[in-house]
DNA sequence: ACTAACTATGTGGGCGCAAACACAGGGATC
DNA sequence: GATCCCTGTGTTTGCGCCCACATAGTTAGT
């Protein structure tokens, strides 16, 4: 039997003051003597006051503006859906009556001052809060210290910054990510197999993201039964035609080859070439692009790991929003599971 | 540029009439002539009207009777972890204001009389709304008959009931389930593997849900290339301990006995036998209960499916609390993602 | 023609909380 | 002693919606 809900008045009431009094010590403003603060406070931890969230939202009427900084997801599919799940949460919440300004602002993901220009910009506009995925990390430091400075709360989301500090960090365990990698593509090898790991179109020195899926994935060979197994990388860039064919024909030119780990979700571009050449080679990857998912019914994509962009930008929109309007503080670290995606449960997960 | 929120009183003020006349079309109660009507219809529809959700449920002060059927948890850990999600939604929906009275009825499990016992009992108390997991196909069918007559909106999860016709069915594809199963067993296992199926404890032809994985698992091998690898089917009852360890000898004198399936969550009961025996031998079961975790962990246990008995109770009365208050009708099929669980993402969906 | 019974519509209070506003009392200042 | 200011407190309004209640207008019945 769930005692009847306690509202404000009724624990003005218990106290002896005005619900005025109540609210002040509530959101600690205005003045209070210390007296009647106590009292409150007191009858507030004795009956464990929750207030009616539903009623707060409706009383304030102020509109928090939200930044929010990402890749450009014109030109990436990946920042595309996590465009997508942004939007989804505005309108969400919309439904509810909270409404977010959400001020988008892009960078472009190889171009470090883009990154610091959008900043500076973020910054500017003195936002109630910010949301944002740091790809480059020492361009982000000083950012993330002028917003600790300014109080602004931010949450950032993908890629990790330990020392950021900010309200939360939205993402996923990547190092665990590339030991789960390394798991499926050895399941049931042979110990003389040997696997490659594939780095397209990137920038390795600033890919914090891709560095450490790598470490993990290495990581399981090191600390497995399964020590005759080993591992290579490679580097491929898939804007030059010719370049990138010899650059695969390299790849494959390993011995006892039996396993390609993408570290993107430009997984289809190498699942097209083992396509090509009729190669049954086990490919694992990142992401539910519709490009890949073409290979992955196919067969020449095997798994699939899925980082769920909408998702982690749909939560990153509700954290700040229920840190602004309700005071509810995230978890410091919420990590998404690491999904693991075949041609046998892809249909579960569309929907 | 979100045009501002658009009121009730603004659609009365557009058509001409008062608040009342809008609030009585909206939720067609109360005698509107033809001509309101139409009009305030054809604003809504024009300006595509949609209600502020948290000044709705503060406004309303109905309290919601709500009945919960499922398997007493207090015997299975399946059921627990279901309980726990129930009572998690509850928790959820009373900080936001939504006070629902959740009346928990639970039935055995192996008696279809006390499923039927209890549905009884759950009519006659006249809820506003009815969650139900119902094992008993037979059983089950008067009883939604009578929910349909009587319009009390019910919804179905975990065992799927095609003839139903509730409100909405949270569960999974099954069929698929047993699928991905099998996919998970044979991958990377020669042509010559025999694969077993065990039903552990389970009164089969009461068992829609074993059932239909089993007929996936095997529909896997039917469709794909590796025509060679056969299956077989094995009923074990653990509770007479000499007994079950003649079953299972049964189980491993298969030859070629390359991996089993344990079709429900007590996957552990095979684990700890393939343990003591020191085999090797690929396991597939079901759901993040704790013994499974051990074994898991351990290794003898490589894939666990989760079926995520917790969101879908979640999701369940979420659903009925959205209906009931919202008008929100939820969709027909609610299919859960088959999530893949091995040693290297467990944490990752452990909190 | 007068009342009864509807029908169609308007009005107002309330949900729990936020926040603006009002105001009493007590120094301090000149 | 009048003015000003500051502190502490109470009061009131409004958020958008639901819903009970009141009422003008219409039709039917005797």
């Amino acid at each position: 039997m769930a005692q009847k809900n306690i509202r404000i008045r009724d624990i003005a009431e218990m106290a002896g003051v005005s619900e005025g009094t109540v609210d002040r010590v509530l959101h600690n403003r205005g003045k209070v003597s210390k007296a009647a603060a106590d009292k409150i406070k007191h009858i507030l931890t004795e009956i464990n006051y929750t207030p009616n969230l539903i009623a707060r939202t409706l009383g304030t009427n102020r509109t928090y503006q939200i930044t929010i900084i990402i890749p450009n997801p014109e030109f990436d599919s990946y920042w595309k859906k996590s465009f997508e799940g942004l939007m989804q949460a505005e309108l969400e919440l919309a439904q509810f009556g909270i409404t977010l300004s959400l001020d988008y602002l892009f960078y472009d993901s190889h171009r470090k001052e883009s990154f610091q220009e959008v900043t500076l910009k973020a910054f500017h506009s003195k936002p109630d809060g910010i949301l944002i995925a740091p790809q480059f990390y020492y361009a982000s430091m000083p950012f993330f210290k002028v917003l600790k400075e300014s109080r602004i709360p931010f949450i950032t989301f993908n890629t990790l910054i330990k020392e950021a500090e900010g309200l939360s960090f939205i993402g996923q365990d990547l190092f665990q990510s590339g030991k789960l990698a390394a798991e499926l593509i050895s399941l049931g090898q042979t110990n003389e197999s040997n696997f490659g790991i594939l780095h397209i179109d990137e920038d390795l020195p600033n890919s914090i993201n891709i560095l450490e899926k790598e470490r993990g994935f290495k990581n399981y060979f090191e600390s497995s039964d399964n020590i005759a197994s080993r591992v290579k990388t490679f580097s491929l860039t898939s804007s030059d035609q010719s370049e990138f064919q010899k650059q695969i024909e390299d790849v494959l030119s390993t011995p006892n080859l039996n396993g390609l780990f993408v570290s993107t979700s430009k997984t289809y571009v190498i699942a097209r070439e083992l396509e090509r050449r009729g190669l049954p080679i086990r490919l694992v990857g990142y992401d539910l692009l519709d490009e890949n998912l073409e290979y992955l019914r196919k067969g020449h994509i095997h798994f699939l790991i899925h980082q769920n962009p909408k998702r982690q930008a749909k939560l990153g929109v509700r954290s700040l929003a229920n840190y602004l309007l309700f005071e509810k503080v995230p978890p410091k670290l919420d990590l998404f599971p690491l999904e693991i995606i075949s041609r046998n449960n892809i249909d579960s997960y569309l929907n």
